[in-house]
DNA sequence: CTGCATGCAAACCCTTTGCATTGGG
DNA sequence: CCCAATGCAAAGGGTTTGCATGCAG
């Protein structure tokens, strides 16, 4: 996996992007870093803490959960992914490029903890009027500086009816 | 506080009720659940487990914070409360007469991590839309079953700026 | 009486942190 | 060279659970 994302040209400009946006704010493009980078490529949509743990692992044998974590919250800082908090027992993570309005709807079961994201109902219940009113009412008139939102339903899934 | 609350006709027939509720379903209403649901009714708007836990303690010393979580789970299932996770450290909790389109809408300070609730301008944004969608769009064609649900926004509140 | 409910303390689980060491710039 | 970054292990904090005991029905 490492290999072809390393022989893939998109990701690696995306990839030295990066590590100009970290030296110019400061920041040290690590060995770690970039290992941690090119586990996060592999990710889709939601995951969390110890499945890019495992990716990154894979790549680097000796790279630290800690140093995961840390990771996790630089890369957030900059914008790099979305933390994702809706009530789960674990912080979920996304990859920004997969943020939008429609993933940013999610129905959580109650039951078995489940997390739906792709589900059209849900989606297009919200995604138009909340995209509307998030940027006119709520970024225009409020004392509030909003980075982004997350719309939860609770309820129960199909399988636990 | 206890003593007021016996003697306000209102909340004893809530009591009443919910005896006769647990009693139907075949639960015990035993005295640190009566005790839970009166500390329950001093609470207002967001409340955590702890703060619920102090005011049991109040009316009786003895009572275990393993109760009360159980209690929180227990009246949650009855829908006596409504349990909210919108990413903070701690799960929050909210009586069910409380809970309303308007009262879903949140918006997390990512610094401070302060809950701001009572915002006119998240809740104005919000509720018409959302509401009629939930209860058009998503009850009524899709293969979940909706209790509740929550907006959540994300960024930096007033002071954090 | 019977078995659900309780209190206590320990376990849990994810996440963060202290500290000595490493390595990037 | 220097200090930020790392790995390890331990600590943290909210929540859950095992177990012996208590008590509602």
């Amino acid at each position: 996996m490492a290999k072809v994302l390393k022989e893939n040209y998109s990701n690696v400009n995306i990839l030295d992007e990066q590590v100009k946006k970290l030296m110019k704010l400061g920041y040290k493009f690590t060995g770690q870093r970039k290992t941690i980078f090119e586990a996060l490529l592999s990710e889709h949509r939601l995951f969390d803490a110890e499945s890019l743990f495992i990716n990154a692992k894979n790549l680097d044998p000796n790279i630290g959960i800690a140093t995961v974590y840390r990771t996790l919250e630089l890369f957030s800082k900059l914008k790099l992914i979305c933390k994702i908090d809706i009530g789960t027992e674990k912080s979920m993570y996304m990859l920004a490029g997969d943020c939008s309005v429609e993933t940013s709807v999610y129905m959580v079961c109650t039951n078995c903890k489940k997390i739906i994201t792709n589900n059209d109902c849900l989606k297009n219940a919200i995604k138009i009027r909340l995209k509307e009113n998030a940027e006119k009412n709520i970024l225009g008139n409020c004392n509030l500086k909003i980075d982004n939102f997350q719309v939860v339903f609770k309820g129960l899934c199909d399988d636990c009816q």
